[in-house]
DNA sequence: CGCTGTCCACGGTCCACAAGA
DNA sequence: GTCTTGTGGACCGTGGACAGC
């Protein structure tokens, strides 16, 4: 996670006066240890945890390039969500809600609990209109914690991405999901990051996972493990684009479901 | 988890690599080992002694059922503390920061053959005007440790409840305190667990000795030795949920000692 | 209202130590 | 003496509450 620091990154020193101070690496505030596996403030802590819990779909009024600094921090939540990640925030490590306290006057906040079940097996999924068929009520069953993971190692046999059907399928897709692009790409083709983060986080910021970069389906040379990594996970993005445009005629949980169908935990 | 381990449940290996795990009766986590009297993972094992020590009053927001699960065990107190004391925790197994030195044989004690006689014929309190009246400075006598102990066994001759002056002034105490009921029953009747815990830890967490059924003073057959127990025990919660009741009157310590006035440790 | 961030209570990991075996 | 077992406690990082915006 972090690597060596030259200094121990745990905030020691609890005592009132001088308690060792350092500097959040996502907007660069005072800060007092770690948060979430990443020295940061208690603003960026307080704005990751409830950007992991809430439903909140984040947007770039800009070119996705906005700076965090403490001062302009909230400028921006998309940039603010996507810096969290990329400095190594964890969402796994965003726990549950917990017993209320007694001091407090009955407040209601409704949490989703979103339940997403386990597909074992095979991948075998046809085109999405056949997916919408599922009897999601019977996938309710109570799995409670499903993440999209992502290894650097592929070492299993995968299938050629243009031959899955799962790449056939894609091809059928609206056109306007195939053609949609980020005007500015984060990621180094060559080097994705490790992921490891729950279904519900990546299917609400999918360019968490990949950046839109743009489509082309047409072989040109045989594909390398890194090849069908990075078209899996450009992929996983398509198809959240592509339930996301369903949003208004379905439910979120049985969006989820739909996810959860097609792409299956790799642990 | 380690779910195979069919082995006794001491951990014997505390080698680094391969530490027998064991699974957390309350809470299903990986535990190491024994604490207050069963298998529990760490954070349970705090959490009873905290619940202990602490003057907090759970309360279920729920049911009273809770699941009690690894990812979700903090969302109810209530519900995990009693977990805690139906798979067996020991209040008496948690020390003091002062007397720490308690042996391992009182540690280990499950439920001594002590026994509980608290309706016998001397107990002469009145109504519970007259024991507020009780001095109650030359009560805080320092007896450091009350307990509240319930056997199965009954074996002396026990007066009939309905004739008890107990039962009577019971009968004078506020209504709302006799309607309270319990949604959920937890206990069953006819094979309530022995007790054997603080008599303060009785006192906050009131329904660990008994529901809260419905009062029915009516003699309908001859008293059972089990129900004059159960009628006992549903007295503790009644004057418990009295005394409560005059919290903002009374200091709370004041309240202890009338508790403690009226139930006396035999032990 | 809804989001932000300060501050606090508490949860859970890890360790020293004490009592037995 | 060593090893096992189960305490309390320090500690850091959680979520909760609430005021401010
Ligand atoms: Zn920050
Ligand atoms: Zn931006
Ligand atoms: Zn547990
Ligand atoms: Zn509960």
């Amino acid at each position: 996670m972090s690597s060596d620091e030259s200094r121990p990154p745990s905030s020691s020193d609890r005592s009132p006066e001088e308690k060792a101070q350092f500097e959040c690496l996502i907007c660069g505030d005072r800060a007092f240890g770690k948060h979430y596996g990443v020295v940061a403030c208690n603003g960026c802590k307080g704005f990751f945890r409830r950007s992991v819990w809430n439903a909140n779909y984040y947007s770039c009024r800009f070119d996705r390039q906005c700076e965090i600094t403490k001062d302009y921090r909230n400028i921006c939540r998309y940039c603010r969500f996507h810096k969290c990640i990329a400095m190594g925030m964890n969402p796994n490590a965003v726990q549950n809600e917990r017993d209320r306290n007694v001091t407090t006057k009955e407040r209601k906040r409704v949490l989703p609990e979103v339940l997403f079940t386990e597909l074992r097996g095979d991948m075998s999924i046809g085109a999405p209109s056949s997916v919408i068929k599922t009897d999601y009520d019977e996938a309710m069953s109570p799995v409670p914690y499903k993440r999209l993971i992502v290894v650097k190692q592929s070492l299993s046999p995968v299938p050629s991405v243009d031959a899955h059907p799962v790449a056939l399928a894609l091809m059928d897709i609206e056109a306007n999901c195939n053609r949609q692009t980020d005007p500015f790409i984060s990621y180094d083709e060559d080097n994705w990051p490790q992921l490891d983060i729950p279904l519900e986080v990546a299917f609400r910021h999918p360019t968490i996972v990949a950046d839109r970069t743009e489509l082309n389906y047409k072989p040109n040379r045989p594909a390398s493990f890194s090849d069908v990594r990075g078209n899996w996970r450009r992929c996983f993005v398509l198809y959240v684009d592509w339930a996301r445009s369903m949003k208004e005629f379905n439910e979120l949980s049985f969006l989820d479901q739909v996810i959860t169908v097609v792409y299956r935990n790799l642990t």
